[in-house]
Parts: structure tokens; C-alpha cells; sequence
DNA sequence: TGCCGATGTTAGTCATCATTAACGTCAGCG
DNA sequence: CGCTGACGTTAATGATGACTAACATCGGCA
């Protein structure tokens, strides 16, 4: 009577562990950095104990590159079908706005390793992770050079770093207003950061 | 004829050693983080080798202690003194404003360091440091207070720290524009998402 | 002149850590 | 039943790295 996935503790699933791997290791390596977080405390927490990582990954750069490759691609993503569905520039805008803020808020420790651990990844994944990085960069650029035309994409690319740092400050005012009043006093900060940029 | 400092290279002095450590250590630790940065590494950037900086620290943790605390004092009384010399709440916030761009446009390598690596110095100096970083923010929630009277200060609060993101931005986008120009969009953008706070 | 403190140097020492080796367990399936 | 592949486990192994020890150098100064 039993299902098929015959678990010991309930859902445990073919390639579960592996998420389970990535998760904890994202938490960690957000907390104390890449180099700060040994294969040991990875595996202790998710009660696996060291080398068993190394059934799942090759290593512990490979962990983190499979890791920021998923989410520079999530971005990448999410961001270009956003801009594709939108009616007009400034919905498009919107639209990457609160995809943003929706994955900071949701993966505040994605985000966090995301732009503070590329460097430890090694050099094959690391380009292609640059190359999604830059092409959603570029998202964010074209909308706003529809906006904005008179404004020199130079200025358009540090505006869009200046955004992403706004909302990308959720982890250090972690738990201070609720998610929801979070998320919109992000966007209209955001918005209107950018509704002034050529003043 | 040779005066004073006796120096092998102009301008060695008293003192100097200890500073340019801190300062290429600022540099390594912003670019690969404090465990991926070694006493070795550290030695080496300022052209000795490696345990000559026990002359001057009494290890690596006191060094990074001594960096952020040295930081974390000059935001605080930076900002403390910026407000108590502005006539009236909204100078006193562009008097903030400036200053901290001021600051993240001089030393981004230590903006970067001071919001990453505090979990990595030990106890006695984390929590004087955290307490000053505390106090910083205050600061900004008192006076963006008095300009928006009806915003409950943990709003205000998280809307500093956003502002924090966005203005400590500057490692990410750097080279992008002239520093005078970017100075300014900042200003620009970090005023602008502040004013429209409540809405 | 001759001692001293400041500053370095090189060769340990002792941990920590990533990675590998060698060895179970066990579910499913022929 | 008996094999096999997925998944773990516990001991190496080999680097790397923080910190200490023992030993210079040398400028200033009593």
C-alpha cells in the first residue's frame, strides 16, 4: 500500500537531495561566504555528513557555479518573457521591477551569493553566468533607453545597478515590515528612483 | 642634509606601514572576501612577506576588526556631524546623502567589506562596531522622521537600508560614468525614492 | 660606541579542509 | 535469488594557511 517513492521520511524523491544540497549551501555560503563554509557543514545540514555531497556534485565549485547559473538563468528568464509580454515600455518596466523584488524577497540568500561569490567560480561556468548577468542587465537597459531616449546607456547601466542594490537591500532589513508592505515600498522607491532620471 | 624620516623610499614614516596594510587588505578582502584572502597574500601586496604583519596586528580577525570599527566611527560621526550643523531636516538628509556618497565613491572597497564581513570579527569589537553601524542608521531614521512624520520609523528604517543599497551600489557600476556625474545621479535618484515615501 | 626597539625574515607547528579510497546497505529488477 | 546502481559512511591524503620561534638589520640615542 505503500507508494512508489517507498520513503523514510516522507517525500523523498529521486533528486530531492540534491535541492536539499543546494538550499542549505545557499543559506550558508550567504551567511559566512563561500570559503567560509567548509563541505562538512554543508552536509551536516541537511544530516548528511561530508564527502556524501560528492554523490551529488563534483565538487564544491561545481556546487556553486550550478548554483548561480540557476539563478542568473531564472533572471535572465523570467526577465525576458516579462518584457516580451508587456504592452508598452512603461509596463515593462513594471514588470521587471516586481520580478526582481519578487525573487529578492523570496531567495534573499540567492541574491546575496549571487553577486558576491562569482568570483570562486571557475572559469568555464563563470563566463556563462557573466553572459546571463549581462544580458539581464541589458533588459533593464533597453526598457529604460525607451523611456528615456535622450539618456546615454552609461547612465542607464549604473541606474540599473543603483535599482538592483535598492532592492536587493532585503536581507539587511530582514523581517523589518511584512513582505507585502515590503514589496510595494521597494517598487515605488524604485519606480520613482527612475521615473527622475534625467531631471 | 637628509631630514628626519631617514626614509629608503620617499615618505617612510611612522605609522605608514600599519595604513598601507589596511588599505591593500581592504582591497583583497572586497575582492575575494576575508577567508579567501591570506595573511600571506595580505604580506605580499604591501611588498613584505607574510607573519611581518604580526609586528603591527595581533592577527588577521584584529586587522579586519580594526578596518570596519575605523569605518563604522567615521560614517557615524561623519553623519552625526552633518546633522547637527544643518538648519533644518531636509538639508540635514542631503547632508547625509552627500556624505555617504562621498564616502562609497572614495573607498568602495570599504563599503563592500563593511557590509560583508562582519561576521568574521571576533567578539568584543563586532558588537562596538555593530552598535555604531546602529547608530548611523538612526540617524537617518531621525531626521527622515521629521520629514515624513506620519511613516511608522520601521518603514523609515527599511527605506534607509534601501538607500544604502542603492547608493553603495558604486562597486558594481564602476567606470561607468565620471565620478562627478555618477555623485550626482545618485543624489538624484537616492532623493527622489526618499521623497516619495509615503505616497 | 654600543644597546634597544621597531621591523623583517625564514623555518617550523598544528589545524582545517577539500578530495579520494575502501567499504556498507538496500531497493528494484532480471 | 543475486546483481547493480544510488547513496552513505569512515579513514586516509595532501594542501593550504594562521600563527609562533629564532634569528637578522639598523636607525637613533644615552
Amino acid at each position: 500500500m505503500r507508494d512508489v517513492t517507498t520513503a523514510r521520511t516522507p517525500t523523498r524523491n529521486r533528486g530531492t537531495r540534491r535541492v536539499e544540497i543546494l538550499d542549505a549551501a545557499a543559506e550558508l555560503f550567504a551567511a559566512r561566504g563561500f570559503h567560509g563554509v567548509s563541505i562538512e557543514d554543508i552536509g551536516g545540514a541537511v544530516g548528511v555528513s561530508g564527502p556524501a555531497l560528492y554523490r551529488h556534485f563534483s565538487g564544491k565549485e561545481a556546487l556553486l557555479a550550478e548554483m548561480l547559473l540557476d539563478v542568473s538563468e531564472r533572471l535572465h528568464a523570467s526577465g525576458a518573457s516579462r518584457v516580451t509580454e508587456a504592452p508598452d515600455p512603461e509596463l515593462a518596466l513594471d514588470a521587471l521591477l516586481t520580478g526582481q523584488i519578487e525573487f529578492a524577497l523570496s531567495h534573499p540568500s540567492l541574491i546575496t551569493v549571487h553577486d558576491r561569490e562569482l568570483g570562486n567560480v571557475p572559469e568555464p561556468a563563470r563566463r556563462q553566468i557573466r553572459r546571463l548577468q549581462r544580458l539581464y542587465v541589458e533588459e533593464w537597459v533597453t526598457v529604460l533607453s525607451e523611456l528615456h531616449p535622450s539618456c546615454p546607456p552609461s547612465r542607464l547601466r549604473a541606474a540599473t545597478h543603483a535599482v538592483f542594490g535598492l532592492l536587493n537591500s532585503t536581507p539587511h532589513s530582514a523581517g523589518e515590515l511584512p513582505r507585502e508592505t515590503m514589496a510595494q515600498l521597494l517598487l515605488g522607491m524604485a519606480r520613482t528612483a527612475l521615473a527622475a532620471l534625467q531631471s
